[in-house]
RNA sequence: GCGGGUGUGGCGGAAUGGUAGACGCGGCGGACUCAAAAUCCGCUUCUGGCGACAGAGUGGGGGUUCAAGUCCCUUCACCCGCACCA
């Protein structure tokens, strides 16, 4: 009889998987593809922060496996981007060298979780056999018209001098540094991920995605349905388009407001407004993102000039004002102070006219003295007069169509994605630039485009890449005409590797495409992805837009790449998130070395429901550790004295195996370990009694507990007498005939309030039951006027009682 | 402002409308021990009482119901996401 060290046993059973791994695929079998997000290797390495996503990833294809699926889960390296490049940068080694020894640290780290990653289809995004199916892909999209170079203001970060997507500039932060953003004019490569926006949208309807992030994505998209209408600039031959998604507000319109980067802002200002016009549209530029939307008090200048009211022809004037953005919708808005609260707001303090031309009722009100936003009957508007403000914006907006002064749009928030990054360690973007054939694909045939040494890696202040230095690769020759030519310098930004890596896990190793298509077939769509809600909109956007593209042109077969997604919540200490800079990180190796693999696993899953967020509590882990002791003894001890089940064992059993179960499918995990604990102790209870335990109920908690504690259940199993390993067996099922008890508590309450409770027969009838209860608070029941006898069965007996 | 989430003992957290506080941590008491650690057993929501017991109790206020942590209305606090999106 040994006591339970988990540090012998654990490195015991690893040494016996490694020599015989456990069989997973058969094809006789279902499939099931559960995937974790793959992670970024940094150089701090693993937090137990982390471990709580691929503890549950593994935990649940272990189940499968005992259910009798094969499982791929596999894990893999997210290895390009800027902190493998800082590093190289400071300490002058070669970003790849970092990479390797990082990965080295994590492979490492992610072994102690024990999972049943299959080692032999890992992945580096890195690794030019990867990265070349990174590039195909852009050639593709290049070739479909989805990539393109534009000259536009973009993203720009001055800390990583590199430019940002817009999902990486969220709030006008750098998403990674936090470093407030600039507006830059630069040359950039885009995909053209808006034109995939209402597949976009329309394919979240299908996901079994939390709502919550099903919901970033489609405000991100942002689709929404109005009317561009173009307004004739007065005495002047121009039109200034706008959008709305108010057309039935459009009599209303009593001024007009351009954003200060529009266009039309300084050609239409007159003379005498000039000076002015030109200082605050430089004081606009000046301005972060983050000030001009902190900064709400609405400001803005006159033009001078004048837009005429397409459909009453009035005459309104054209204002300034930085609170109209350039990159939605037109850069120009019509201003209908009655019916917007930014426009009432910039009326009011510029003194503009407010005309109401929509109430409740349908009469003119007497002042108002704030927007109306709400429905209502047309006033003030011509021949829409009375018309229901709902039905008047398709009305107004057929009209305009009508008269050809305005089109039903739909407008999107969703822009195109700035794809080329002004940095070294990422994919070069595979394309060749000749002045007599312009932007020419490297032929797919020769990718990979290797990302070629360099003497340095500094970015540069100009938005060039280090590349750009490099004469001997950049000077090249044109795939199309042979003349000389130049190649792209940039690279893609670090998300471009993660967006297909699910899709190379199939078929790892192919040389002459991203995946089998077989292989693709088998395991695709990937039917669980775990991982952190924060890439609601950047990876698994971008992920589901390549997917898109990739069905389009025939490279797979479905439309969607995630069928559920599950965000697990994080492991917070002292209420803060576990997160790089360190300080209150807690790093698994130690927690393993103290307490096991197996406690850890099972201490990540009891900390609290998994989809929430839970506090760190390293006493706990004594607690799951106390607790897989009991179960060691409680085994230990019943192989030496087998019993045979009675009644009440089996009733145990089975009861254990549905409640377990029953959590396990809830995903209600932290239950489930409850349960595990509720029962062994019952379990040692009835032992103790009994003399000991039935095989079939000890195999059947070893069983259970192996896809949770997998090292311990391993080693049980041997002891308990088995050669093979205990995940060829099958998660054993309840006996549902076995779950009843032979006796119940009933609660007894009068009015509702609890009295007293009684044991009884389980197969009492209800009168007995009553007459039972009503012995047992006859004193209270005494003179008393029973009005009502509530009972339900095998719970409770209520009494409402009158005097 | 909009969207999402969370409020339950000293702490983490359990509860298909049916005995609130499972399970664990911590605490208290006991067994074992020369002693300690480990382990095992018992108690542990609060208030009052030696006690059996009584009363209160799931952020606050209302409601539905024989019965509400759970359903409905309302309100407060905290966390997360988005935010001048026309």
């Amino acid at each position: 009889m040994g006591k339970y060290n988990f540090t012998e046993i654990e490195k015991k059973v690893r040494a016996e998987w490694e020599k015989h791994p456990i069989n997973i695929y058969d094809d006789k079998k279902p499939r099931f593809y559960c995937l974790d997000m793959f992670p970024y290797p940094s150089g701090k390495g693993l937090h137990v922060g982390h471990w709580r996503g691929y503890v549950l990833s593994d935990v649940l294809s272990r189940y499968k496996i005992l259910r009798g699926f094969q499982v791929l889960h596999p894990m893999g390296w997210d290895a390009f981007g800027l902190p493998a490049e800082n590093f190289a940068i400071k300490n002058n080694v070669h970003p790849s060298a970092g990479v390797a020894e990082n990965v080295e640290n994590f492979r490492r780290q992610l072994k102690e979780i024990s999972a049943v990653y299959d080692w032999s289809r890992e992945i580096n995004t890195t690794d030019p056999e990867y990265y070349r199916w990174t590039q195909w892909i852009f050639v593709r999209m290049f070739k479909h018209g989805l990539a393109y170079e534009k000259e536009m203001p973009l993203n720009w970060c001055p800390k990583c001098k590199a430019v940002l997507a817009n999902e990486e500039a969220v709030g006008g932060e750098c998403d990674r540094c936090h470093t407030p953003v600039t507006k830059r004019m630069l040359r950039q490569w885009m995909l053209k991920i808006t034109a995939y926006a209402d597949r976009l949208l329309g394919g979240l309807d299908s996901l079994d995605w939390p709502e919550k992030v099903k919901k970033m994505q489609s405000e991100w998209i942002g689709k929404s349905y109005g009317a561009e209408i173009d307004f004739p600039v007065a005495g002047a031959d121009e039109a200034i388009k706008v959008f709305t998604t108010r057309p039935d507000t459009l009599y209303g319109a009593t001024f007009m407001v351009l954003s200060p980067e529009h266009p039309l802002a300084e050609r239409i200002t007159v003379e005498s407004q000039l000076e002015e016009m030109d200082e605050y549209r430089r004081k606009a530029a000046a301005k972060s993102s983050v000030n001009r939307m902190a900064d709400r008090n609405k400001t803005g200048v006159f033009t001078g000039s004048y837009g005429i009211n397409p459909l009453n022809g009035e005459k309104i004037p054209i204002w300034v004002s930085d609170y109209v953005l350039i990159d939605y919708g037109t850069g120009a808005i019509m201003c209908v102070p009655a019916h917007d609260e930014r426009d009432f707001e910039f009326a009011k303090k510029f003194g503009l006219p407010i005309t109401e031309v929509i109430s409740r009722d349908g009469k003119p009100s007497e002042e108002l003295s704030e927007a109306y936003i709400g429905e209502g009957f047309m006033i003030n508007s011509g021949a829409f007069d009375g018309t229901p403000s709902g039905e008047a914006k398709e009305a107004v907006a057929d009209y305009l169509e009508e008269k050809g002064i305005g089109t039903k749009t739909v407008n999107y928030k969703l822009r195109d994605w700035v794809f080329s990054r002004q940095r070294y360690w990422g994919e070069p973007i595979p394309i060749i630039h000749c002045e007599k054939c312009g932007a020419v694909p490297v032929p797919e045939d020769e990718l990979p485009v290797l990302l070629p040494e360099v003497a340095s890696y500094q970015p540069t202040e100009t938005g060039e890449s280090p590349l750009a230095n490099m004469d001997s690769w950049v000077n090249t020759t044109c795939p199309r005409c042979g003349g000389p030519a130049k190649r792209e310098t940039n690279t893609m930004p670090q998300w471009a590797g993660s967006s297909w890596y699910f899709l190379r896990y199939a078929d790892p190793h192919n040389q002459t495409a991203l995946a089998d298509k077989d292989a693709l077939k088998k395991w695709l769509p990937v039917d669980y992805y775990v991982g952190g809600v924060e890439h609601a909109v950047l990876h698994l956007l971008y992920a589901r837009f390549y997917t898109k593209f990739l069905y389009d042109i025939g490279a797979v077969e479905f439309e969607e790449p995630f069928i559920k997604l599950f965000n697990q919540g994080m492991i917070t200490n002292k209420g803060h998130k576990m997160d790089k800079s360190g300080d209150n990180s807690v790093s698994p190796d130690e927690i393993v070395r103290r307490y096991g693999c197996d406690s850890l696993r099972m201490y990540e899953l009891f900390v609290g429901p998994p989809e929430l967020d839970s506090e760190w509590d390293e006493r706990s882990i004594e607690g799951v550790n106390r607790y897989l002791n009991r179960v060691w003894k409680l085994i230990e001890d019943s192989c030496l004295k087998s019993v045979k089940a009675d009644r009440r064992m089996k009733q145990i059993r089975n009861k254990m195996i549905y409640e377990i179960t029953n959590r396990l499918e809830r995903w209600s995990l932290n239950t489930v370990v409850s349960g595990f604990m509720e029962y062994t102790n019952k379990l040692a209870d009835i032992a103790r009694q009994a003399g000991g335990l039935d095989k079939e109920t000890r195999d059947s908690l070893i069983i259970m507990l192996a896809p949770f504690a997998p090292h311990i259940a391993e080693e049980l199993w041997r002891i308990t007498g088995r050669e093979a390993s205990v995940f060829n067996e099958r998660w054993p099922e309840a006996d549902e005939t076995m779950l009843a008890e032979d006796t119940v508590t009933v609660a007894l309450q009068i009015n509702g309030k609890l009295r007293d409770s009684i044991t009884v027969d389980a197969e009492a009838s209800r009168d007995e039951v009553l007459a039972a209860a009503r012995q047992a608070l006859s004193e209270r029941l005494d003179g008393k006027e029973i009005v009502k006898e509530i009972y339900v069965p095998g719970r409770i007996v209520n009494f409402v009682i009158k005097g």
